[in-house]
DNA sequence: AGGCGGTGTCGAAGCGCTTCGACACGGTTG
DNA sequence: CAACCGTGTCGAAGCGCTTCGACACCGCCT
């Protein structure tokens, strides 16, 4: 391995000159810069990272933990975290990648042995364990999703219940006058990861104001689940013209029930769904939703840790704003 | 922050003491190391992970690089990634989390910066731009896939041959004579990624040992692409009974279209996929398939990497044997 | 009793880098 | 012309840990 000392020696200057025109925090002269830049070229200088981060006690590496459980949110999750490792690369991170496996603990570990600079928490539940051990952490953090007290916190995540409103809004104006939301996994619910329970609150005060009626069940995924959920809303509300779909592994069974059933989408009843794009337009009805902006998530939780760090950072919650697209699968409802 | 130098006053004993109580590199007495355990407790001593790594020259960390594309086999991509990650961690390391986007530089990178003791790759190509520097290096590696050229490197991969020939042996077993193999997109068998050529090989080579007749298409994912392909395949080989399905996101249109050509599975034809067991399992039919064992593929490229710090290292492919799991979608071939 | 090996502990020397204060030099300024 | 300033460079002191060789001590053997 060549070190910094060789190079030094190579450009004929000493070790903290080049140290300086690596990091750039004095002036160097451009004759002195280039012959130092020549040499690192030519040895092929990579410093080393344990060196640089004890010397500097900044480690350039951001943590990001992530759910253990592969049983929902997949492609989200998956496309969150490459979103998080390319865009940290750019501002000259790394991303360390924490399962939340180790839990709570997680936190204590990379605080204490400065593995990291700072931290991306995805999965954040209303009451999450990590939290008191974050704020008790001078470690920079920001959150994906939204705990319940947000106070001294930066959070990052979709607006859910503006998501909620804008999917009434649509269906409501349409023309549909009884709309049931086909939500998460029971489990979801129980383990009050925030998002599910906003949506539902974003729906039910819009369709309020537009004068609506909704029907909230919460439903597995799989077709058994979907039929039995289906079953039981055309029970109660038989007049039921537009569904909101939030759980991609109820899209698709959805879709082959109503198809089964013999009603159209989007002649008799609407459909919009809350999903990943791809999950929308591949589906066998291209789907009218709102997408989780994924990407977008995880490029604004490292640009805001990135801020954090630099000094410019500022406890805020931001929400991104909902996007509605309107593909093949809502149009007017059926006449009376 | 707590340092080493803190608990060894804390506990009355010199700091080499406490390292040696850390690593367990020297026998210590039972009591001073009681009394080290204890100090370390109080304080709340974590270890300088950079200290650490620049005095040792190893970083307790796995590189690994996962392909930037989100557009296919991403649940199993991220199965593989979390079994890496916990695995990695009851060995004591942790994982850090590449894409493919810096490509081959980024080997360079982590290698030279010693920021990683080991890397896994995942997503080969049959040519990888990234082997050669992989090889230059010292570095511990492991892929997960094949690479045309193995010599001098760890691999470990589902034994796909292996895995198209178990279809065909099923299908054959119930008395299909003409097969179909729906597969990958065309991207994919372009780029040489390896396992989608090495599952046809398999099937080929099974199905001339059986007196079965194969037709093999790729698919693009999606119903329009799905309906294009069956109608080729209706097309040139109408006695099709049989499918093998390797790509996720051809299973659900597939599946669909059969219904509504009245062709019902598994009365009329058969339909065996190669996919991750959640796709199989909540498929609208449940699937007979091969499963991609993703997290057994994590967890043994992190072993071996493991093995391979200790010095236990071997150079060796190591092919995973394909297990079928017989479902609803299977079946006696129809007769005659 | 003297010597020997084993065990447990310590001191000190780095690992490769960052960063602070010092300083030399040439160009301004009063 | 002297005092002054800004610019560019250097030396040295660590950052917190690992690890090597040294050494003190104990019990054992002859």
């Amino acid at each position: 391995m060549v070190t910094l000392a060789e190079v030094a020696q190579h450009a004929g200057v000493s070790a903290s000159t080049v140290s300086y025109v690596l990091s750039g925090k004095r002036s160097i002269s451009m004759s002195t810069r280039e012959r130092v830049e020549r040499s690192i070229q030519q040895l092929g200088y990579h410093p080393n990272a344990g060196a640089r981060a004890l010397a500097s006690s900044r480690s350039n590496i951001i943590a990001l933990m992530v759910p253990l459980r592969t049983d929902m949110y997949v492609p989200v999750m998956m496309e969150i975290a490459i979103a998080v490792a390319t865009t940290a690369r750019t501002h000259g991170y790394d991303v360390l990648l924490l399962t939340g496996e180790e839990g709570p603990t997680a936190v204590r570990r990379i605080a204490g042995s400065s593995l990291a600079d700072a931290m991306i928490l995805m999965d954040v539940e209303l009451q999450d364990e990590r939290l008191p051990l974050l704020r008790e952490t001078d470690r920079a953090a920001v959150l994906i999703g939204l705990p319940a007290d947000t106070d001294g916190l930066t959070c990052v995540d979709l607006d859910f219940e503006a998501t909620g409103a804008l999917c009434v809004e649509h269906l409501a104006g349409l023309g549909h006058r009884e709309i049931a939301v086909i939500g998460e996994a029971a489990a979801v619910y129980e383990r009050h990861t925030g998002f599910a329970e906003r949506t539902v609150d974003g729906v039910r005060a819009k369709a309020q104001e537009a004068g609506v009626r909704v029907l909230h069940r919460s439903c597995e995924g799989g077709y058994a689940a979907m039929a039995q959920t289906l079953a039981r809303i055309s029970d109660e509300r038989p007049g039921t013209s537009g569904f909101i779909v939030q759980n991609e592994a109820a899209v698709e069974p959805l879709l082959n029930l109503l198809r089964q059933q013999g009603r159209a989408v989007p002649e008799d009843v609407s459909v919009v769904a809350i999903c990943p794009e791809q999950v929308a337009s591949q589906a066998s009805v291209r789907l009218t939703s709102v997408a989780i902006p994924a990407q977008e998530m995880g490029r604004r939780a490292v640009e805001q840790v990135v801020a954090k760090l630099g000094g410019r950072g500022t406890d805020e919650v931001e929400l991104l704003a909902p996007e509605l697209t309107v593909r093949a699968s809502s149009g007017p409802a059926p006449l009376g």
